[in-house]
Order: structure tokens, then sequence, then C-alpha cells
DNA sequence: CACCTTTTGATAGCTACTATCAAAAAGTTG
DNA sequence: CAACTTTTTGATAGTAGCTATCAAAAGGTG
């Protein structure tokens, strides 16, 4: 209902709300570090973070929620769809995700190698993971049928579609065999290989 | 511990187990056909099924596990295993594949699609039908990098499982979006493009 | 039939998650 | 600043998935 929306908070209630989110998230992260996912409760989490069970749940829907979030997707999208139409869109895609990545700050990009490694090792979170890459990534699918003018149905883009996402994940689980490999390369360098796939 | 494994029972005991994991699965489906997959409780199931509560779980470790069950991936690796070596490995896959929806009997390819709708349906079920399904593709994928002799962690090899996982995932997604299309077919042509990549 | 093994059900308990509602804090207006 | 509104919070109670334990019942064997 509000209709102000800024980018950075402005009210003590909006800074002490943002200040809670990563309190949460941060006792939560470290707890799962030291102790193990399901070795940690919420219960235990709202006491290290000085809250209450009720105000965990209303911060995140559920205990995965607390790792699952990806920040990158959105705007790597965004950044494919404000590309030249007349790129290969492979290509195209692989210039979104170089952009997007080498804009975030390195903090972040650490953060997101951490919760990848966390969330590869957990089979609950794994599999929800999955989930929402498929999810986000199919919006992309839905991009390029439109960026060729052809329909989303056609088996073409359709495999197109899904080789894509199978790359991100191949590669996912590539970083989660060799912890010193990067993750970003792998998945360019994939991506790079569909390129030879006739569209 | 037991030497003997016969394919088919022999005991009364094992004749009766294998009738009560039926009858819960069974029971399970049709309720979550009449009244959805959340609005099911086990206990219900288990009364339906004329079991108890802990004798559900002894048969099936989780809920979501009466949904989930892939009766198929074990056979076709048999067979991607049996194929001569010289064939190209994703038409060997498909062959597998193929052989093994050849031979199942009717029922049998109407329950999958019946399992297939009902776990595409369910965020919870959709979520952990992509982690066994990666994880089965994933061996697959070590069986073809053994059959070229080369390295697991070969790009070429990594990237060509990746797609065919990502394949076999948008024909799922194409599946559920139009029911009347034959998930089958869909996959076999995705992988025939697939055949293009260079390995 | 007596004996051993497997299967079962009852009980109790843990934890993720939801609903409700009154108290407290933040923000607003006279 | 005082009264009033809205938002945020915590406590309470409850549901459901899932686990552990253990004695009773059923299946199988000499």
């Amino acid at each position: 209902m509000s209709v102000a929306d800024p980018a950075r908070p402005c009210g003590l209630r909006e800074r002490k709300k943002a200040r809670t989110r990563a309190a949460i998230r941060q006792h939560a992260l470290r707890l799962f570090r030291e102790q193990g996912y399901a070795e940690t409760t919420v219960e235990q989490i709202a006491e290290a973070a000085e809250v209450s069970p009720s105000t965990f749940f209303r911060y995140f829907p559920t205990k995965e929620d607390v790792v699952l979030q990806d920040d990158f997707d959105p705007i790597a999208i965004a950044k494919f769809e404000a590309l030249p139409t007349d790129m290969h869109p492979v290509a195209a895609l692989r210039a979104a995700m170089r952009e997007t990545f080498a804009e975030a700050p390195a903090w972040q990009l650490e953060q997101f190698r951490e919760l990848n490694r966390l969330t590869m090792s957990v089979p609950e979170l794994r599999a929800r993971a999955l989930d929402e890459y498929l999810r986000s990534v199919r919006l992309a699918a839905e991009l390029l049928a439109k960026r060729l003018g052809r329909d989303p149905g056609d088996p073409a883009i359709r495999t197109m579609a899904g080789a894509v996402v199978g790359v991100g994940l191949s590669a996912l689980v590539a970083g989660m065999e060799d912890p010193e490999a990067d993750v970003f390369e792998i998945m360019d360098a994939g991506l790079a290989r569909l390129e030879a796939l006739p569209l």
C-alpha cells in the first residue's frame, strides 16, 4: 500500500527492520557453520539474534530462506534485456553474467560462494535451490524466445534453455566437488560451448 | 545381510510387505488426487491403508517418497552400459531410454505420467524430484566419461552432462505446461539436438 | 510345539511452521 | 507534549512431519 519505495530506507522503522533481518541471517549462517544446518534450530537462531521465534518466521518464511536468496538473477536478467538484440543470445547471456559479477563487491561474491557451498551440501537446500534456479532461468529462456522472435515452445528454444540451465547446474556441482574451482569461469566456459548448438 | 535377493518374492513375509507397500502408495495417491497433497496427512493415509503411522514411515522415509520414485533410471542406466561403446554417447543414452520405455507396460507409463504431473505441481515435490533427477543423470555422465576414456572433470564432458540434465528438465517443464504433450518424445528430440554439440 | 526373527503399533517427544492477540515501540497530529 | 494510530513484537497454543524406543504379534524354522 505504501507509495514510497525508496532504494534506501529513511525512517527509523525500516532501518531497524533491515538491521534485524541482517542480524538474523548473520547469526544463522554462523551457527550453521559452527554446528551444521540440521543441528541448528530456529529457536537457537532467534535466541542468538535476540528476537523471538515468531519474529524469525516473520522475516523468513522458512528456515531454508535464510540461506536461499539470489540477489544476482534479477540484475543479470535486466542486463540481458538491455543488450543489443543482434548478439547471439547465449553470448548476450554470458555478457550479462560477466557484467553482473564484475559490478558486485568482493564480499558479496565471497558470501555468494559460501552460500553456494552450504546449499550444495545440504540436500534440503540443494533441492529448493534447483527449483528456484530453474524458475529464474526459465524466465530468461522466455526472453530468449522473444529476442529471436520465435515461440517459447519451439524445440530448439526449449532445448537451448534446458541446456543453459543444465550447464549452470553442472558448474555448481563442479564447484562443490572442487572448492578451489571458479564457478563463474566454469559456467562461462560451458555457455561458450553452447554457442555451437544450432538455433 | 540377506544373501538371497530374488527378482520376485517367495516367502509370505515379502509378499505381505509388497502388498502393504502397494496399498499405502495406492491409498496415498488416491487421497492426494481427491483432496490435495498438503491437505492429506500421513495419519489419514495410514488409516486408509489400515496401518499405523509408524508403519507408514517404516515403508517411506518421508511423505514425499510416496510420490517420488523412479523405477526407470536404474534400468535405463544398465541398458546404457550394455550398449556398444562405439556409439555416440548421447545416441546410446537415447537408445537406452527408448528401450526402457518400450519394455514397460502401459499402466506403468500412465502412472509415471500421473506421478510426474503431481510432482511438477507441488513445489515441495518438484524441488526434491530435481535433486533426484540430477543425481541419477550425474551418474550417467560419469559413465559417459568412462565410455570416452576421458576425465569426468573435462569441460566438454561436464558441459554435455549438464546439457543432458537440462534437456530432461525442460522436457518435464514442457510436459507440465502442456498436459497433452509427450514428454518422452520431447526429451528424445532434445537429446537428438545435443548430438550436434562438440565433444 | 518351541524358538528365533521380523514386523507392527503405541507412546512419547522434537522441531518446523501457523494463528491469534495483547503489549510495546515508532510515528503522527492537535 | 500528550493523545492517537500504525507497525512491530513476543507469548501462547496448536498442527503436522518425523524419530526413537520397546513390548506385543505374526512369520518362519528345527
